[in-house]
DNA sequence: AAACGATACTTTATCGCTAACGTATTTTGC
DNA sequence: GCAAAATACGTTAGCGATAAAGTATCGTTT
């Protein structure tokens, strides 16, 4: 089996508590007790049992992360820059997937808490605060990540999605479009910010939304380039079509390019084209798509460092961290450009 | 504080072994006071605390994975169906991402051990079999996934690459290719064996790799798109330019057709490009790319079902789970074909 | 009716580690 | 030179669960 403090112990002839304080740096040791100690666990290459550890601490040195989808690059990429900063800290990532589905998510936050972790950081797919009740009354401290819920008083990073919004239809509307359609997405945080933006700047301009030129797609999320294509589609039938589209995100516009283009229309020059989330693919499409950059990679490094100190201090007020969104031109709404941005 | 066996116990006026199995289900306990305490666990909204329960079972029902990469497409469509077949068996995942280096790789392997896992899954970034020591004699099971050790006699889960080279290269002759260049992957064995195929399919047909047309990369595997794009630029300078590329993987691929293009190339015509991985967006890029296709999610779905078994029954020999990989053609090196496969 | 076995629990002993407190031994102050 | 304080270590008592073995209670068998 693996070694223990106790085998240590023994072949020092020094108790189990000595080995345990000169491995955690306590004070009460001396120098020479504390290197014998040290040495002796690199001979026999020790590591401490996690498990036992966490269960006598009540620290288990484990976040977790639940998304809604791992293999969507936002969640794949943020995860990946969160995993950085904890490993790091010596801090370990345990993963779940709710599958974009509420009552999986409830489910995987309930397991992911029977296993101890000391922070939790969630992508959460629920559509009302009822969901989270499991989540509130426990008291390990939680992080919301990319969607957030207004109401609650909880600590979220993410990005402005309404100044997302804002950005892309300004862009779309600078470039003298003037019937800009949104391919909305889930009633969920960012995509209700979104609209919201999308709504205010062709408010700016004294516009309305055009009749049909909304599209709400409740489970865009899923599967993002089939509901774009679908919901390109639909705003095709429309009697006059669109110039411009602002989606709210980037698979989505993938989708919908395939359908504008099989429809035999031009981008950008039948139609515009303005995604969010910069992915890291967007720029190699077949037409490169100008997206709204969420800096993805600084979400969740802060979202880590947060974690690290909604641990250390459990008292701390709630922070809500917001990112300013970034606009990246490419081909897919300016013709000249070729290609641009990051 | 969360709800203990102990609790529940002292509400029914029964020992908390006696919860404890009817938890869990064992077969000395009556009906009656199992339905007791089922219904009081209920009402309590009970968990078991995992922790404590890995320590004295010894199972946890948490694998740990640990993989290069997070955010490359391969890795993440692997775990996200990984995953999904744990998560379906309640069991957890704990992740680990070895950033493409033998040392952090080693270092995070330790790191998920001393957490107790039942199972450990990884595609190593080691060279050679030197890093595995501390795995081997582990007791804990693993799986080798997608690179495997040929002198290893350990379970494994990944492609036939040797085939995937050969698909690819026979493809590219078949469509009349005569001067046809590889820009391999890393020296482990997916970038050995589809090098091998590649020359085994140039063999077939009485011929050998050109000078200067096999360009090996180390890191391939860090920054895909760039290296692809800088190898690319390295055989456009030979004196006669290759008129196809297999490239190791997708990403590879893109960086390499970038780089043609902006030579003034076109593709297919001057040159076509066949990737590995056959990625979600691969056909979405500008010039839709051919592939070999590796049924990754398989892949996750295969590697969780055995890691189950392994887990279920420790003596089982070593198993080798080599899935077929299939062409997927599309315009990058076809004139005709618009787009095609799945 | 004694013996047996099945049933349905309970008791005891860990799992490996840590928090909190306890106790020798040395150092210090005056 | 003696008490107080500091130093360096040890003891005890868990954390919340499980494995293994122990014990009442009962119906059955012969």
């Amino acid at each position: 089996m693996a070694v223990r403090l106790k085998d240590i112990a023994r072949d020092l002839d020094v108790s189990v508590m000595t080995v345990s304080k000169a491995l955690r740096g306590a004070e009460d040791i001396s120098e020479k007790t504390r290197q014998r100690v040290l040495k002796r666990m690199a001979e026999l290459n020790y590591r401490p049992n996690m498990l036992a550890r966490g269960l006598a601490s009540g620290r288990t040195s484990i976040a977790g992360l639940v998304v809604p989808d791992l293999l969507h690059p936002f969640f794949a990429e943020f995860a990946k820059a969160l995993n950085g900063v904890l490993r790091r800290h010596q801090y370990g990532l345990i993963l779940a997937s709710s599958e974009e589905d509420p009552a999986i998510e409830q489910e995987e936050i309930r397991t992911v808490l029977a296993r101890g972790i000391d922070v939790l950081l969630i992508a959460s797919c629920q559509t009302s605060l009822k969901g989270f009740y499991g989540v509130e009354d426990q008291r390990t401290p939680f992080i919301l990540v990319d969607r957030n819920f207004p109401h609650l008083r909880a600590s979220f990073v993410g990005t402005d999605d309404y100044r997302a919004g804002l950005l892309a239809t300004r862009h779309l509307l600078g470039t003298g479009r003037t019937r800009i359609a949104h391919i909305a997405g889930p009633e969920l945080s960012p995509g209700i910010d979104r609209m919201r933006g999308y709504k205010a700047a062709l408010a700016e301009r004294r516009r309305g939304v055009p009749r049909g030129y909304l599209i709400a797609n409740a489970r865009v999320e899923e599967a993002g380039e089939s509901a774009g294509y679908r919901a390109m589609r639909q705003l095709l039938r429309r009697r006059r079509r669109p110039d411009a589209v602002f989606c709210y995100n980037d698979l989505t516009a993938i989708g919908a390019m395939e359908a504008a283009i099989e429809a035999g229309l031009s981008i950008p020059g039948d139609v515009g084209f303005v995604g969010c989330g910069n992915l890291l693919y967007s720029r190699y499409l077949r037409i490169p798509l100008s997206s709204i950059d969420q800096s993805t990679r600084q979400l969740g490094e802060q979202a880590g460092n947060l974690a690290l100190d909604l641990i250390q201090d459990r008292g701390r007020a709630p922070q809500q961290i917001c990112l300013e969104p970034r606009l990246v031109v490419r081909a897919s709404s300016v013709a000249s450009k070729q290609s641009g941005g990051s």
